[in-house]
DNA sequence: TGAATAAATGTAAACGTTTACATTAATAGT
DNA sequence: ACTATTAATGTAAACGTTTACATTTATTCA
């Protein structure tokens, strides 16, 4: 591995002047930075970037920390690819740890980014009294929060409407007449979790709807709850006939029960899922849902990750943004229904 | 944030101490070190990863590089999990870099984490005779190569007997009296597209079924093109009955055109995606498929790597998974198929 | 021309570690 | 009690950068 002084030396100038080659910095003679640039190519030297951290303690390092709750969630996936892409574009590395709903794997990789000396952070709490970021926002540190906001703290939010999501498309299925809408949600420390329910139930009142409490279901946010909880749904004396689910895990949990136990969508149960997935249109019939665009979340936050660390002094900011109901064709009027199953 | 040098003044002791408590190396006294773990506990200190990296210019840095083509691919999901979870267990980070099939990404990729001066890398190349990988190689790094091989280099390569697979799958789809088999296959300049094709080939020579051009289609890796060489089958004269995915992007992409199209699977079609999901079930008839395991391919990968790490003598080692045919409810008989589509 | 100024380059310290080597303290052997 | 050995601790250099400051070289202006 070449480094600065060997550059240097096959220059002919100090390490110096090769450092200020590189950065664009200060006056050198247009010679000189020919000489350098030579050496550079010639001995495919790029700088190393643990050296450039180390020396920078206060300034830019140009690397980003992101903290996920769940990797394997397509959502999460998205903000992976709208993060890194704006990153890229501004010359910036991401490190990413993914901590599988465990808190304390998140407080491993929260350190272990301190310590890797990441210019900020972009994360998804565990829940509104996170402690681990609440620490970490107290150490100084730049912290973009996505998907959940972090109570009493004041840091740079995106996320995307819950409440007003679960009410469009509890509306919407109220007006294809069903009255018995089931809402299988995520885990219930989790803050979005709150919202989505709040937009179910003003939805249910706005319309009269009395709300039935056997009818929305909680465990964890895994695939493994939807498939269990829909079960549950599905065996109860008087199921639903319309289920809204909480995130992507738990819709694919609940259409695999929905198709063991043999009934068809839409005409045994209408089902929405809220996060929408690009391969929404490859499922049988293909699913109606609540899009977030989980690209544009992490986008927005690298985006203002960035301006942050430029300027510290930034007001904090709270986006919002809108989801949208794509409907296609896992709903259907309750009265063109014809229901075989006792 | 506190460094050595501050919990040694707390301590009372030199920097050279604390470091060797933290270490676990070298004789220091047990009263010394009950002060130096009191300091690092009441300072909450913690080492700086970067200057350890910079210092250990020789040795193990506990961090590995995971360079993937396409991170939007469930497939690379599960390997990032496979990859991370015994990483974590070693106590060493990852650092992913997601190139999305570009090469000039990868190569930037690759140069960071070069810089990063990571361990070692796990690389899912872009083909046989990738030259940025050859080059890192050069450079004397550690590599283990994923689901593709590297052609004339000395590399661990970790990765699923493809041929296999799709031979147990034509095999199988011909054992229900199909034909007219249909593959769509990745992008012919990834090593694992040829793999797969000869698979398919040889259990329809072994048959003594003439392969049919028109029924082998390829483009590039991703959701859209499932959807257009889906089309393109569908609208041939005299379109297949059955149809093999080559990975699980070109598998949705081909669902959502039959879906779209109207045909039924699988009375109008059979279909088999290479790759497994873990919602394969949710899919609606839950999708037949040739599992490999992305995780068992990750964990074994970063296995070989960190031996290799340790033992950089070691022989070259080629590990080869076995496939999976995982049956569900996907392809029919086609002696029980009504077709009622011209 | 010679001093004042501006431009170009160099020197050396610093970032936070680890570790070879030097030094001091403790123990053993006679 | 005095050296020989071992254990414990300290000192300082090194990793590859950046940058304040010092120094040299070139340019300007009277």
């Amino acid at each position: 591995m070449s480094n600065l002084k060997k550059v240097a030396e096959l220059a002919q100038v100090s390490i110096a002047t090769v450092s200020r080659v590189i950065n664009n910095v200060d006056n050198v003679n247009p010679n000189t930075k020919a000489k350098v640039l030579n050496a550079i190519k010639k001995l495919d030297y790029y700088p190393n970037r643990v050296a450039q951290r180390l020396r920078n303690s206060s300034r830019k390092k140009n690397l980003l920390g992101l903290v996920l709750p769940d990797i394997q969630n397509p959502f999460y996936v998205d903000v992976v690819i709208g993060v890194e892409e704006f990153a890229y574009e501004n010359n910036f590395a991401v490190m990413i740890g993914n901590f599988g709903q465990d808190q304390k794997k998140e407080k491993l990789y929260l350190e272990i980014l301190q310590s890797e000396e990441v210019d900020g952070f972009i994360v998804a709490p565990f829940h509104g009294h996170d402690k681990n970021i609440k620490q970490i926002i107290s150490n100084g540190y730049t912290v973009v929060c996505i998907d959940r906001g972090l109570l009493d703290s004041n840091v740079d939010v995106v996320k995307v409407d819950n409440e007003n999501g679960t009410f469009k498309a509890i509306e919407y299925l109220i007006s294809l007449g069903h009255k018995k809408i089931a809402h299988i949600t995520g885990r219930l420390d989790i803050p979005t979790t709150f919202e989505r329910i709040s937009g179910y139930e003003k939805a249910m009142k706005k319309h009269g709807i009395k709300i039935d409490n056997k009818l929305i279901k909680s465990k964890k946010s895994d695939y493994a709850s939807g498939v269990e909880l829909m079960c549950e749904l599905l065996d109860l004396s008087n199921p639903p006939t319309a289920v809204l689910t909480g995130n992507n895990l738990l819709t694919l949990g609940a259409l695999e029960t929905i198709h063991t136990k043999g009934y068809n969508i839409p005409d045994d149960i209408s089902i929405i899922g809220f996060d929408d997935m690009y391969w929404a249109n490859s499922l049988n019939p293909p699913l109606t849902a609540i899009r977030q665009s989980g690209y544009d979340i992490g986008k927005r936050a690298a985006e203002l990750l960035l301006q942050r660390i430029q300027d510290p002094t930034r007001a904090n900011s709270n986006v919002i943004l809108n989801t949208e109901l794509i409907i296609r064709k896992s709903c259907k009027d309750i009265n063109a229904i014809k229901r075989i199953i006792v």
